[in-house]
DNA sequence: AAATGCAGCAACCGCCATTCG
DNA sequence: GCGAATGGCGGTTGCTGCATT
């Protein structure tokens, strides 16, 4: 049996507060101070549920509340704290001065969690000659505002994700918390002939085998195809994902973490004969088939990879990425401090 | 100009943790 | 120790404005 309602809602306003019912939330709050939502609203006149008083008052009335204009500081601490803290947003607020869990879940879901999508690959032609591919300007030709297509909105397609959910809260853990791996670069590699290991510290590699259907050895799962709108995928191919140590020819190679601004960020090099390719990709057009399978990689859901990273058990006694397992908030912001300590 | 649908955001909902009698 | 009350959190919904068709 679940809990009562923190009120009966007969009677009770719902839907947008007007200034009157702020500035009446304002002056009592003023005058008795917070707390005691419950009989808040009855005592302050308010057709409200104390609850819903709360969440006014702490969000949007609260002195030092900042409302808009993230800035890119921010908009890089959140990026850089959600891929290690996950969406434990009061958490991440905690570290944002004047920015409520709200404002930055809201922040995160209706802007930075697509721009995820938009890494830049830098494809190498087996020289010095390196390009950055920008995939926002290969999709944005087919970005359009109006004209909903089914299933494609971000709502249907964050249900269709299902993207891992957040951890369990964690009080009790040991004397000092378990540090994830550090930030690397993302680079992904397409290897027909030998490259060393684009790892190091920390980073883990992850082989990905099309051509595959059972996952050769180590940590097996798939990559799902159900990126946003804006993404080059189809919703429904899955790969089997096959997570390697090292080096293995042949085989497209991911080798995934975070980068220094927290964003996921893929970098794909490889040996390639001739310019074709790369000009099919500028252009946004169909990469013809080739050794380095680029298409492949195009149609890669990154995100997931990602994903599959951060929940994958270690191996090789590498450093496992996981969620700070921090005792108090002393810990936790001791980690966090660590954690922005490599941001420069 | 109207219809359609996306994007942003405020608010709600349900669950869990903590506090208190 | 127990249960109710309360606070807090994250996920989700639904409204509104605007861009596009």
């Amino acid at each position: 049996m679940g809990r009562a309602p923190c009120c009966d809602k007969v009677g009770l306003k719902r839907g947008r507060w007007t200034a009157e019912e702020d500035d009446a939330l304002a002056n009592y709050i003023a005058e008795h101070g917070e707390g005691s939502w419950r009989s808040l609203p009855k005592n302050a006149g308010l057709l409200r549920c104390g609850k819903s008083c709360r969440l006014r008052w702490i969000n949007y009335l609260r002195d030092g509340v900042k409302r808009g204009n993230i800035s890119k500081e921010e908009d890089d601490l959140i990026v850089k704290l959600h891929a290690t803290l996950g969406n434990r947003w009061s958490l991440i607020a905690s570290h944002l001065p004047g920015r409520t869990d709200n404002e930055i879940k809201n922040y995160w879901n209706s802007h930075l969690s697509r721009q995820i999508h938009t890494f830049r690959r830098t494809y190498a032609a087996g020289n010095d000659t390196t390009v950055t591919i920008d995939i926002t300007k290969l999709t944005a030709a087919g970005k359009r505002r109006g004209g909903r297509t089914p299933g494609q909105s971000p709502r249907s397609v964050a249900k269709n994700q299902q993207t891992e959910p957040a951890k369990t809260k964690t009080k009790d853990v040991g004397s000092s918390p378990t540090l994830p791996a550090k930030a690397k670069d993302v680079v992904v590699s397409t290897s027909s002939a030998s490259s060393s290991p684009p790892q190091s510290d920390g980073a883990r590699s992850v082989v990905v085998d099309p051509e595959q259907n059972q996952p050769s050895n180590g940590v097996s799962g798939s990559v799902s195809h159900s990126l946003s709108s804006d993404g080059p995928c189809s919703e429904d191919e899955t790969w089997p994902l096959v997570m390697e140590p090292v080096d293995q020819t042949g085989l497209l190679e991911a080798n995934s973490a975070v980068d220094q601004t927290g964003l996921w960020e893929a970098n794909s090099s490889m040996n390639w004969d001739g310019e074709t390719e790369m000009e099919a990709l500028l252009s946004g057009g169909v990469v013809p088939e080739g050794p380095a399978q680029v298409d492949d990689l195009l149609d890669m859901d990154w995100e997931g990879l990602a994903a599959d990273l951060w929940d994958a058990p270690a191996q090789n006694d590498v450093a496992q990425p996981a969620e700070p397992q921090a005792a108090d908030s002393q810990e936790l912001d001791w980690f966090v401090s660590w954690l922005l300590s490599d941001a420069s």
